[in-house]
DNA sequence: AACGGTAACTAAAACGTTTAACTATGAATA
DNA sequence: TATTCATAGTTAAACGTTTTAGTTACCGTT
């Protein structure tokens, strides 16, 4: 690997020996063959000498690593990219319909975690958008152009074809909360969750349970399917009329699907919402509406957003462990990068998700 | 600029004339020469068509585009770098100390809207962490390998030396909240939000105001001697014990400190917290203490939290134009990078706050 | 003495662009 | 007709690396 240079200090003149130009107003850049003119060697040898490799004497590596430090060397990520084809950049694609997929406290989170892993392995991050410079252009070209080792897809609208090509194609991918075959993934548990809380709920002496739930996606179907299978395996039916769609951290939505679910002739005991935001929406629905939350009408979140830690009533909910995922995405992704071989088993990787129980539901 | 294509699609063996690398398994780059081979003219001319140079017979620039796009070009990123210096990409500074940056509403909301802007002028964003592979190196160095063409700082240690080295180099760099003589921010009106909250709590009657403030910071000198003008200016005398540090989202140290202030024999009217985060924690302190936020002890939050805003009771607090700040960020980015002179009075850019008037302020 | 082997190094090509300097052609001008 | 000029193209170098193939020089064997 490289010099450490612990800190940047000019160039000396005495010691550069051609023109280099200057990166910046100021910023002359010693490259290689400074070094190589310098130690009276050639490019090859301080190429090989600052990389480590074996054919080089030891006395050679310690003199050219000196003077590179000396020298302030610093390598040149494009040149070094444009020879071997890689990056160490990694192409993040986290973009919602609204430009706000940053703002999302379960995806910023992964996103944050993920982050500290690659760092820590050498990678940079770097957004993918749909242009190049200001033309239009697919994910997929856009990962191309700046040649990213690999990308981390989450928070996108999957079944776009602009998505869909990019998951195809052969650049290692790892995507959050979307499992397609053959391709890797991590993904919360989502079923399991739904199955945890519906089946808390149903516990504490709740039958008429409420289901909002968000966008068409897979993680939608997945808790869909979960609550209707965990009532089932209860021998509670399930009225279609509180089975409502909503839309994930939607709060007006949510305040007025919650009112309509009040106005119920036979009013659900508990509402089960799509996420914390929501709920704490729904909460506010049933306040206006005379009642209180966690005594005439129950309500349950979804995600374990920290905001609410100091929240009072606390909202019973399900905590996504945004940290592990993205950690768990960032070891999928770095053994793609390896190209080691993932066993079939280890392509979807679930997280495990974690109740929370706070003073949200009624016992009855 | 470059040719729009559509959808990439698998180049044709028939129009392969040389061996190119594959970038990854099955993916074969077009480059420039290819297209030169298939139109019969120079990769010179080639360049020049696509990036449309007038030194060329616009049927020729005609013909070579429409080969390019026909072959599925795509510019090399790095190759184009390396030669012109401009990589049309943003190094992104914002690591807080436990490396949540992301996580803040206030940043990340910031950075999406950035993000878009920079996009559409043909940026790329890159994070900028303090190592290179697996060595550490500060930030400058970092910038200076990955070769960004600019750096917005938002959300760090803006002390620290690294940060300053940064700062102080010939690169542009934005930052945003920390002012610097000779350098360019955005920064939230934080005098004036705080002036604007406390006059508003004065105007409601309160006379014993406290004050939590945050870290120390810019942003936090700023908003204490605000506060304290206001007072002053309001003939008010402010008690120091009222006065006090916590830490900026920090909702576990806001509920102690809070109680601390309900514990005061001549206790306060009203609380001022550093965020919403915060006052969150305080109203739950108030309400665990017995009494109401808004009837016995008011409160104000900081930030505009998007969160709160279904949440009863609505919490009264200062919104921060997060989505102007990033575009003003953007903007003042592109003047740099377009090297236009920016007026000494436009070096820092203050973004208005609002009043965002809730519940939570009782009329005395 | 000749040979083979190895360690340490070098030369040069290559990655895919951009661009400065140059050339050829023909049209316009003196 | 000779000169200038503009247009449209080419050549070749350069950006900073990595890497392949090759070259020494030296040592130990036979």
């Amino acid at each position: 690997m490289y010099i450490i240079v612990s800190e940047s200090k000019p160039v000396p003149e005495s010691v550069r020996t051609r023109d280099t130009a200057e990166r910046f107003e100021g910023v002359l850049m010693v490259s290689i063959k400074d070094i190589a003119q310098a130690c009276g060697v050639s490019t090859a040898t301080v190429s090989k000498a600052l990389n480590n490799r074996n054919d080089v004497n030891p006395a050679t590596r310690e003199r050219v690593q000196e003077t590179a430090k000396a020298l302030g060397y610093l390598p040149n990520a494009m040149a070094r990219a444009l020879k071997t084809n890689r990056t160490y950049n990694i192409g993040i694609l986290m973009v919602d319909k609204a430009d706000r997929g940053l703002q999302h406290y379960f995806f910023s989170s992964i996103l944050d975690s993920f982050k500290v892993v690659m760092e820590r392995n050498g990678y940079d991050l770097t957004f993918i958008s749909s242009q190049i410079g200001r033309q239009a252009y697919s994910y997929y070209e856009h990962c191309l152009y700046r040649n990213v080792d690999g990308v981390l897809a989450a928070c996108v609208d999957f079944e776009s074809d602009d998505v869909q090509s990019l998951l195809g194609s052969s650049l290692p991918v790892v995507s959050v909360d979307y499992i397609k075959d053959g391709k890797y993934s991590v993904a919360s548990d989502n079923a399991r969750g739904t199955e945890m809380v519906t089946e808390y709920a149903i516990g504490r002496g709740h039958k008429r349970i409420a289901f909002l739930f968000g966008e068409n996606s897979q993680v939608t179907d997945a808790r869909k399917n979960a609550f209707l299978e965990t009532m089932k395996a209860h021998d509670l039916e399930t009225d279609e009329r509180l089975i409502l769609q909503g839309k994930y951290l939607h709060p007006e939505i949510s305040y007025k699907l919650t009112q309509q679910l009040l106005a119920e002739p036979e009013r659900p005991t508990c509402i089960l919402y799509p996420d914390d935001i929501c709920a704490v929406a729904g909460m506010t629905a049933i306040r206006d509406a005379g009642m209180t939350p966690g005594k005439e009408v129950s309500v349950v979140g979804y995600d374990g957003h920290p905001v609410l830690r100091m929240m009072g009533p606390h909202l019973t909910t399900i905590r996504q462990d945004t940290e592990r995922i993205g950690i768990r995405a960032a070891e999928t992704m770095l053994r793609l990068l390896q190209k080691q071989e993932i066993p079939e088993s280890e392509r979807v990787s679930f997280v495990d998700v974690q109740l929370l129980e706070g003073e949200t539901v009624a016992q009855l």
